[in-house]
This record gives C-alpha cells, sequence and structure tokens, in this order.
DNA sequence: TCAAAAGTGTTATCCTTACACCCATGT
DNA sequence: ACATGGGTGTAAGGATAACACTTTTGA
C-alpha cells in the first residue's frame, strides 16, 4: 500500500518562446548550466498559471500574454536529491521581443537543437545522420533504422519539423546529446547543443514541437510580432519558428484569404529594397473563428 | 515567501473511451456520483502512466493498452477538504470493448454530453440553444454571443466536434449543467447530462476534445477496434467518435489510399444485408509514418 | 419482391504547389 | 544599371465533396 507521506514537490516550467534576429529564442535564467524560469506552485497561487507568471515575473522581470500548458514531466529518475520525487508542470508562452532591448539571456533554439534549423545547408544533421545510421545498425536494427529515417526525414521521406521532441530522444537515446547516459563523447557542442539543467532541454524540445505543430492550424504567430509588421518580416518569423523556408506567393495568399490581417496604410522604414505596407493583426478573428491559422506551405 | 510546507497531493485520472453498441463509452468506477478510475501518485510507481495503469487495473481489473497524457488540472477551488491543495495529472486511454463482455459501469459520451451527438436530430442543443442566447443577451452579449456560435456553430457556422471542452465550459459559465455554481434548475438531466465527482465531466470534457481532434490525424481509431472488422464497422465507430455521420465512399478511399487496412480474406457474419469483407489495421504504419490518420470527410 | 447494407464509378470544385514575372527603392 | 526585397497572375495537379448507381444477402 502507500507509504504514508506520497507528498511530492510540484515545479512550474516556463519555456518563454521571443523571435529576434531571424531565430527563435528561449528565456533563461542563468548559462552554465542554461535553466529556465521556474519555481515550486506554492499554496498562495490561485492557480498554476498565475504562479507561472508569477515566476518569470520574478526571476526576469517579464510580465507573459499568451501561456498554454506543455507537458507534466514526473518520470525518469526525477527524485533529484534523493528526497521527495518532483513533478514538473511545464507551459509554453509566446511574447514579442523588442529588438531595441537586446536579448541577453534569451538562448537560440538553434543553438539548442543545431539540427532542428533547415534554412541554412544542413550541416548539423550531415554530420550526425553517419552516427545515426551507425545507432540503427548496433542493434534491433531494422527498428531503429525506420525510426531514424521517420523522425529525420532520410531516406527520401519528409522532414516534419514539429517532430522535434522525437528527434531529441532518438539522439537522446543513440547517445548523441552530452545529457545522456551513453554519452559518446566525440562530437563538438557546434552539432550536439548544450547541456541543461535536469530535463530542461527536453522540455524546450517539448515546446519546439508544440509551437511548431500549433502555428499551422492557430494564428499564434502574432503573439511573437511587433504591433505593426511587414508581410516578410511575419514570414520570415514563420520560417524561424519552422526552420523551414517557405514559398512566397503561397504563404501571402495563405494569409490574405483568412484574413488574418490588415493594412496600417503605413509603410515600412524598408532594410533592403523596395519599401513594405505594413499590417496588423486582426485580434477579432480570436473570437469569430475557432479553427483556421497559418498553413504552411511547404518548399522553399 | 513560501509557506512551510508546499505540498499537494498527486491524483492520477483516466479517461478511458471504448465504443460499444454505437456510442463511445468511458470507464466508471461508481454511480451517483459517477467517478473516473483515479488514484494518488505513489512513490513505488516508476512513472506516472505506470501509477494510472495500475490504479486502473485495480479499481476494474482492466489492462490498459493505448494511454497518452491528456492535461494537468489544478485550478479553481481544488483544495477539496480544505486541507491539502490537489493536483490532478489525466490521462486518455482508448481500448477495445469486448461486445460479449457487456458495457456495464462504461457510461455513453452522450448520455454525460447529450448535445455533443449531432448523428441524431440535435434534440438536446434545440432545448440549449434558446437557453444560451437568453444567457448571452444577460450581459457582455456581443462577446457572449460569438462565443455561443463559434463554439456551438450556431448561425450558420460550422459545427467542430473537437470543440466539445469549450462548449461545456459555455454551458458551465451559463449555469446550464448541474455542477455550475450559478446552476439554474429546470433543465431535465437528459438534456444537461448528470453530475460527476469533482471536475471529472470537464476531465471527460477534455478527453472527448482530444480524442476527436486527434482522430483527424493519427490513426488512433483502430486502438477501438477489434482485430478484424469491416469499413462499415469502422466507420460507424469514427462516427460514434465524432458524433457526425460520414459520406461513405470518400471515408472509404481515404482509409484505403492511405493503407491503413488490409483484407484478411475473410467475410462478415453479417447482420444487415449483403456480407462484408473483413480488414485488419495495419499496424506497421505506425512505425512506417508519422502523420496521416484518418481524415474526417464532413457531411453525411 | 423489398429492405438493408456493401461496394463502385465519375464529376465538379477547391486548395496547394509551382513557375514566371513586374515594381519600387537604395547604392 | 543593378541588387534587393516587395508584390502579382496564372496554370497544373491533387485532394475533397458530392452525385448516382450496382451488388449481394436475409426476410
Amino acid at each position: 500500500m502507500a507509504r504514508k507521506l506520497d507528498a511530492v514537490r510540484t515545479e512550474l516550467v516556463a519555456v518563454v518562446v521571443g523571435v529576434y534576429d531571424g531565430a527563435p529564442r528561449v528565456l533563461t535564467t542563468s548559462a552554465a548550466p542554461l535553466r529556465l524560469p521556474a519555481g515550486p506552485l506554492r499554496d498562495d497561487h490561485r492557480t498554476m498559471q498565475a504562479g507561472l507568471r508569477n515566476w518569470v515575473e520574478d526571476q526576469a522581470g517579464l510580465r507573459l500574454g499568451y501561456v498554454e500548458q506543455l507537458y507534466t514531466f514526473a518520470d525518469h529518475d526525477r527524485a533529484r536529491d534523493g528526497s521527495e520525487r518532483m513533478i514538473s508542470v511545464t507551459y509554453l508562452a509566446l511574447t514579442w521581443l523588442d529588438p531595441r532591448a537586446g536579448a541577453s539571456g534569451w538562448v537560440s533554439w538553434y543553438e539548442l537543437f543545431p539540427w532542428e534549423d533547415r534554412r541554412d545547408d544542413g550541416a548539423a544533421l550531415a554530420v550526425l545522420e553517419p552516427e545515426l545510421r551507425a545507432w540503427a545498425r548496433e542493434e534491433d536494427t531494422e527498428r531503429r533504422a525506420t525510426r531514424c529515417a521517420v523522425t529525420f526525414g532520410l531516406d527520401g521521406r519528409d522532414w516534419l519539423p514539429e517532430m522535434a521532441p522525437q528527434r531529441y530522444e532518438v539522439l537522446f537515446e543513440a547517445g548523441l546529446v552530452p545529457e545522456s547516459p551513453d554519452w559518446r563523447d566525440g562530437l563538438p557542442r557546434e552539432i550536439t547543443g548544450p547541456w541543461m539543467l535536469h530535463d530542461h532541454r527536453r522540455i524546450v524540445a517539448t515546446g519546439v514541437g508544440r509551437l511548431r505543430a500549433k502555428i499551422q492550424y492557430r494564428p499564434v504567430v502574432f503573439e511573437l510580432m511587433p504591433p505593426t509588421f511587414t508581410l516578410g518580416q511575419l514570414q520570415s518569423c514563420v520560417e524561424a519558428i519552422a526552420g523551414q523556408h517557405l514559398h512566397k506567393q503561397n504563404f501571402r495568399r495563405l494569409v490574405e484569404q483568412q484574413h488574418l490581417v490588415e493594412e496600417t496604410g503605413e509603410m515600412a522604414a524598408e532594410t533592403g529594397g523596395r519599401p513594405a505596407r505594413l499590417f496588423r493583426f486582426r485580434r477579432e478573428i480570436l473570437d469569430e473563428r475557432a479553427a483556421g491559422g497559418t498553413k504552411l506551405p511547404r518548399g522553399r
């Protein structure tokens, strides 16, 4: 039967995401080891969300807007210091990062998961692929091989951006990330990404997957955008999240035919070429509509 | 600062779903009040999932197959007996209900949420609609009215099966379900559905929403099916979950072109008319593929 | 013979994908 | 002039929704 006190400590963990300089970034509260904003659920927190907002504000001075629950972790050997069991209720939060404020404390997704960026030449994946194949050959070959192929889009399969957590899981099991128990040293951190406190890196991977999935059917990108923006900036933001380039015309048609945005009438202080029209998000549609969002037209 | 002991009790709750006699059903462990299988997370549970399986086996003698995490609740005034705070980590489980075993203890979704069944004439919704409109008129009219219209598919909007939790939430706020603090008695239980322990009914609604959403892009229906089945049975099962009728030919084409099933070569012991071919699920595709599932072709 | 469910063929429409091209600005 | 990013038209292909129809059994 149950032992006397099966009390557990409940911790709230935040994956706060913003986009800055072409990369989505997560808020951290310390380097070495990198650490996410987090704190115990307290009796005086009316709700878990309220508690989470509290901790993020305390630890990073940031007031959160959009917040949703991610997942609750309690598995593995999470009884950390031998004492009580620890449960982590994790949340995803989205926020606009004002470029003027800089981004110290905000770590790029693609520093954490270099293989997740497919906008470049896929250098990290090129290094990892032979390692994955070697791991597959070791044991249980058939299963491992198809698992790698499916999650990493090998052998002519599609790369699915939202499978980030599954890819992390494979790399973890294959001992290709530093925090893995089977970690086989040898790969540089530019390929494997850095270690994070506890399983915070797994938690971020979960957030990456959720956001990439959600952006395809709900208009959540706008939580990451400034009040007004050009369509080019909007597309770059989605591309940063997806880690993929999108087809320009199709992206625009999707955005416009869903009436997600409206013109402000102003033009952007241009960067490169021709000045662009400025748009703003039509917040009304959050009430008006249930389904529909920014679908990703695939391909360059 | 934190009070001395912010310990919380963590409870695991299961929404176990099976389909029997044309209706999806959830496993309950008591009537009056209806109660879901649940129990505290114990130190000797290696993982929360393991603990959950344990409780369901203990309380209902059922070994679970497919299980996924649903959501973690801690909000509202969940400090039930005034003492410690209670957190509920909820799970969705799918299982095949052998028709020979009967279905005692299995309560129909549509007894719990009569308005969610759109295969009939929508009698329950017809009663609720004027009540909802009255609630909308009371206060904050514009917002409430569009909220009702969006969630319940009024005023020519689409009914989206997966919005079950949002609909429950509206009814709760509108005092149209017995457990609501503003419950305005007057509607019979055949319209409002019965009361359940704590917020178990909200938890089931969450499960309904999740399953209805997931069935559209992952081949999870098959977890609810017997080892072999006819396409008609498969379609009925999806219709039971979705609470909607589907277009036969389109449903079949979808299933077949995705290679979800293969013929067994046998024919069904027929019920009504012409005997039907028997099929089995191609389990391989769970490894082979990441995306894709049973899309719902809408309309009768 | 009829009801009931299985099973098939075909068409119209829309959405996605992709190609090709023009426009306005700074250097 | 040309590089850079903004902005548009349109056609090919595939998926979806819908219609109508035939087949095989039991009562």
